[in-house]
Order: structure tokens, then sequence, then C-alpha cells
RNA sequence: AGCGAGGUAGGGUAGCCUGGAGUACCCGUCGGGCUCAUAACCCGAAGAUCGGAAGUUCAAAUCUUCCCCUCGCUACCA
């Protein structure tokens, strides 16, 4: 779920919501039974600072951006359910359901703490807010939560000469204040036995290792309350001041993002313990989705099903190219659309997603694999493979079907690796297969055939089993490119006769390629405009 | 500082779990083939002390230990 208070950049897209499309448009090619549900994480500091900077409400502010990010996601032909937003009615009741039951349920504990507050501001500062001198190496450019020019952590209270972030003025008070703390040691044993009984599916190693090592340290309360305005209130007498943490209305929101989609049917997925829930989330967040996530179902008592797969990206970085979202000056999610379709952007990001360890997004790469594996690979071939049966139409007879082993070995490694969620895996799939069908053209030259096959009966058979073979490698490519690139894929589809959504079924039915209408490339290289475009954000 | 992950030809990656000759892919470089297609495609070659050191083993990129570098988390950024 994408932190909306600006447009997410590429490396939010690609981390998170980009491969949970994905993955979800697989899923219903398979034909499963699956929604993918996701919206704008609305709540927290940023938004509320946002907004105050604009001289809005905070609201005001979250359902604007809540808007543009949606279209945005629409335009990158993203297939929601449906995409919501966490500031709803409907989330606030599943929020406070859980949140009462876990304090009827005795996991929440009230700490005391003081905490620094802002006169002029006239609000509470969290810890990063608080700026000054560090105690240790003595920079003054230290926060209340770090010093970045030593790394060591810090508690605000320990700031030399603070002052707020926010103002940067330095009348700040120290008050005492009272927040609930979700009682993650209580709920240990219990969130223990759930990671260790499912992230044997397919959670990355990463996501893994540090979950159990936070069991191994111990977990400690944490605090689930904010002294703050924006969020929903804390249901309780002497909470007055507070809302709940963007963090548990974010988590809770996948649930009433769902009950926003369908008020009754919402129960069905979240409470049905045969609902596998997969959960798409870059490396900072794993936490949330492994610790925290299950420590309130589990704690809530309320029948709320955990994460089956946590799917964790690490991160699309880049040296070369201004990514900032902060600035609202880098490559982002709006900025790349006027680079390129939303196809190239899909197929190019999760050709370089960050899978296993953090990934480098160069504009050489994005050139490469927009001009070398979409189009000169897959895109070139297909246009050959059309081009080439058009012009020789006598040699195309009867129906087209995927019977070649390799062909199925391919299809069946992209299954396969779609079901074992290794993403990229599935993509270098694609790319095989298009590998196939141009060494096919090289090896067999069907060109040099046709022109025999004219007065030659054996050049003949040949020519129609070769053109048959290719036609059926450009229709599987058509279908399996479609995840990855939708637009395209329904492109080449169109020529086979098909202009509904692709299934993995289709696969093994027999097709007629449409050769009546002149063939036209499913992708293009990438122009010296284009590339000047990508330029500017270096 | 502690914990987790990553470090593989010039660049970008896969391989590591489950040890078997530096195996594979894309770009770039060099040589050749082809002319159906979008100046595209195919074949071949060169290029790597697999971050460093030690250990286990008949055998280590892969397992163990230590060190270095990058990223993330460390509980009030999300």
């Amino acid at each position: 779920m994408p932190y909306v208070y600006s447009v997410p950049h590429l490396g939010n897209f690609v981390g998170s919501v980009l491969p949970a499309d994905v993955y979800y448009k697989y899923l219903k090619m398979k034909g499963d039974d699956a929604i993918f549900i996701c919206g704008s994480d609305q709540h927290g500091t940023p938004t509320e600072l946002a907004a105050i900077k604009k001289g809005i409400e905070p609201s005001v502010l979250a359902d604007e951006m809540h808007e543009r990010v949606k279209k945005l996601f629409e335009k990158y032909g993203c297939t929601f359910t449906h995409y919501g937003k966490t500031n709803t009615p409907e989330n606030k009741e599943v929020v406070y359901s859980i949140f009462n039951e876990l304090y009827n349920n005795g996991y929440l504990l009230e700490r005391e703490d003081m905490q620094a507050y802002c006169n002029v501001d006239k609000r509470f500062l969290t810890d990063r807010f608080i700026q000054g001198t560090c105690p240790y190496c003595h920079k003054k450019s230290a926060r209340g939560d770090q010093c970045d020019n030593c790394g060591r952590l810090l508690e605000p209270s320990q700031i030399i000469e603070p002052f707020c972030a926010i103002c940067g003025k330095s009348d700040i008070t120290f008050i005492k204040t009272k927040n609930l703390a979700l009682e993650l040691n209580k709920l240990q044993p219990d969130i223990a036995k759930f990671i260790k009984s499912n992230s044997k599916y397919n959670w990355s190693k990463d996501a893994i290792n540090k979950s159990l090592s936070l069991l191994k340290e111990g977990l400690k309360p944490r605090d689930i309350t904010r002294n703050m305005k924006w969020g929903f209130p804390v249901p309780l007498i002497g909470y007055e001041n507070s809302v709940i943490y963007v963090w548990i209305t974010g988590l809770i929101g996948y649930i009433g993002i769902t009950k926003e989609w369908d008020s009754k049917r919402w129960r069905d997925y979240w409470q049905n313990e045969h609902t596998q829930l997969i959960q798409f989330l870059g490396k900072d967040n794993t936490i949330f989705h492994t610790i925290i996530w299950p420590g309130m179902a589990i704690g809530s008592r309320l029948g709320f099903i955990m994460p089956h797969t946590i799917k964790e990206s690490q991160f699309l970085v880049s040296e070369t190219v201004k990514f900032s979202k902060s600035h609202g000056v880098g490559l982002n999610m709006s900025a790349a659309l006027e680079i390129l379709e939303a196809d190239y952007w899909r197929f190019a990001l999760m050709h370089m997603y960050p899978e296993n360890a953090d990934s480098e997004f160069t504009e050489r790469g994005l050139v490469e694999t927009v001009n070398v594996i979409m189009n000169d690979k897959i895109g070139n071939l297909a246009q050959r493979v059309l081009k080439l049966s058009k012009s020789n139409r006598f040699l195309v007879e009867g129906d087209i079907s995927v019977d070649d082993a390799a062909v199925k070995k391919i299809i069946k490694d992209y299954c396969d690796a779609f079901d074992n969620m290794q993403l990229k895996k599935a993509i270098g799939t694609v790319v095989r297969l298009a590998d196939l069908g141009n060494g096919i053209m090289s090896k067999k030259e069907p060109w040099m055939l046709a022109k025999k096959a004219k007065d030659d009966a054996k050049a003949e058979r040949q020519s129609k089993k070769i053109f048959s073979e290719l036609l059926a490698i450009t229709y599987a490519m058509g279908i399996l490119l479609y995840p990855f690139a939708p637009k395209a894929s329904a492109e080449l589809l169109s020529y086979f006769g098909i202009d509904t959504e692709p299934t993995l079924e289709m696969l093994n039915n027999k097709v007629k390629p449409n050769l009546d209408e002149e063939p036209k490339p499913i992708f293009q290289k990438m122009t010296n405009k284009e590339i000047e475009k990508l330029k500017k954000y270096a």
C-alpha cells in the first residue's frame, strides 16, 4: 500500500504495487479466485505536515493525492479489484473493532513518556523533528532519533540546543504524554509460531531472517498511538489528543478497503482460514507485516488471517537519476509516463525488479531493456513472423496450436516461476521464448523454404510446419506477455482473433491467425527525444 | 554500535538453499552468418584470482569463521 503524501516514484512502484499487479494478472490468467486490494495510506506525520504547509486540511490533501495516485496506477494498467484508501468509515470501523479487542484482551499497555512540544507550531514533535547538536560528536546537524554524522542512535532529550525542524525556533518544552503500546512481548509465542509455519511459503531470505532475529532478541511493546491530530482518534477517555498510529490504520487498511469494496463479502476473505493472503512490500517495512499485523490479528481474537506469503522487494536505487519523492522533482510515476508508455515501464521495471538485492536504475539499463529486450527480441520476432506469414499465406494452413516440447517447457517454467513467486525468472522465460523463436528463424530460414515451396511439395510441407511452429510461439508470447505488458499482449493476440483477457487455458486451444491486417510492431525503440527527456532527471 | 540482506568478466544479472572443472543470460568489444523482420536476428571468440583472509572437504562462487564495502532495520518517518 503506497504512502501518498506525494506522487510515488519508480522505486516505490516497482517495490510493491507493480509486482502485485503482475502477480495478480497471472493468477487471473490461471483462473484462480483472487482479489487485488490496494489503496492509499493517508494518515501520518508527513501528510499532516504537507497539509499544514499548503494551508489545507490533511483530509483534503490526502483525498486529493488519493485521486491522483489512483488515476496514475490505472494509467499504468493496474487492475485492482479495488483501490481504496485508509481514511474511510469502513476502515475506521475495522480499526476500532481490532483496537477495542486488543484493549479488552489486555494487550495494550499505557506508557508515559516525556515528549518534545513546539510552542510555536503548537504540536508535539516526533523524534526526527527535533534537531540540534549531537552529544557525542558535537555536530550541529543531529536529529532526535539519530546523528547522521556519527551514526549514533539518540534520544530527543539528549540533543544539545534543540530546535524544531518545522519552524526552526527553539521554543521547545518537554511535556509528559501517555500512549498505548501493543504488547508484542505477550504475543511473541504465537507470532513465532506463525512465522515458523508460514515463512516456508516463498518468503525471501531477508524477510525470514530479520523477523526471526527480532524474535530472538525478544519483542518489546510498541506504541500504536501518537500525539497528533490527523488520524483516527483513540476511542478511549483520556486520549482525546491522540490518534491511532498510521501503520495500524494502514495494516488494517487492507481489510477496511476490502470492506469498502464489498460490505458483505470482505469477511469471506479476511475471516476465512482458507484465504491465502499474499502481501508485496519493500524491505523497509517487512516487520510491520510479519510481526505487527500478526500480533494484532492474534491479539484481537477476531479470526483475521495472517500473511501466507510475504513478497519482499529490495530497493531500486539510482546514482544517476533523481528519484526524489519529497521535493517533487524526481522521476516519479507521473513524470515517467511523459517519457514512455505504461507497458514499457511495466516490463522494464519488472526486468530490473530488485527481487533479492538492490538493483540499480540507469538510463543505459532502461534503454537496453526497451530497445534490445522488448523491441529487438520480442517485438521484432512477432513482427517478422506475422509479416512473413502474411506474405506467404498459402503456407499458413488450418489452426495453430502450441505443441512443441521446447515451447511447452518454457510455459511450464513460466508458471513454476510465478507459482514460486520468482517474478524475475518469470519475465526471463518470456525473453527465452523470443530467443527460441529467433533461433528457429535463423536455423530454419523459412523465407528460403517459402520460395522453394511454390514448386516443391517437400519444401511446402516443411514450410507449413515451421510457419505453424513460429506462429504458435508468437501466440504463446502474446499470452505470457500479459502480466508484464498488457497492452502489447492485447495487440499481439488480436492477430490471433483474441479480444478478451488472456488465460493460460488458451494455450491449449487451437487458434486461427488473422493475417488480413498489416501487422504493426508491438514495441518500438526509444527515440532520441525520449532519451533526452530521461536525461533531464540526471 | 547491534541485527538482517547483498558483493559474481568493462557494465547489469542468474547460479548459492541441496558443494562436482568459472556454468549461464543481457549490453558492450572482436570475428563470422543471414536478408523474413523495426539497421533487426543467428553462430562463434575474447574477457572473472566469484569482495578479502583463513578453515572444512577428494572437491568450495556454494558450507564454517573473521574482516572490508553497500543497503535496510534497531521500536515516534513510513
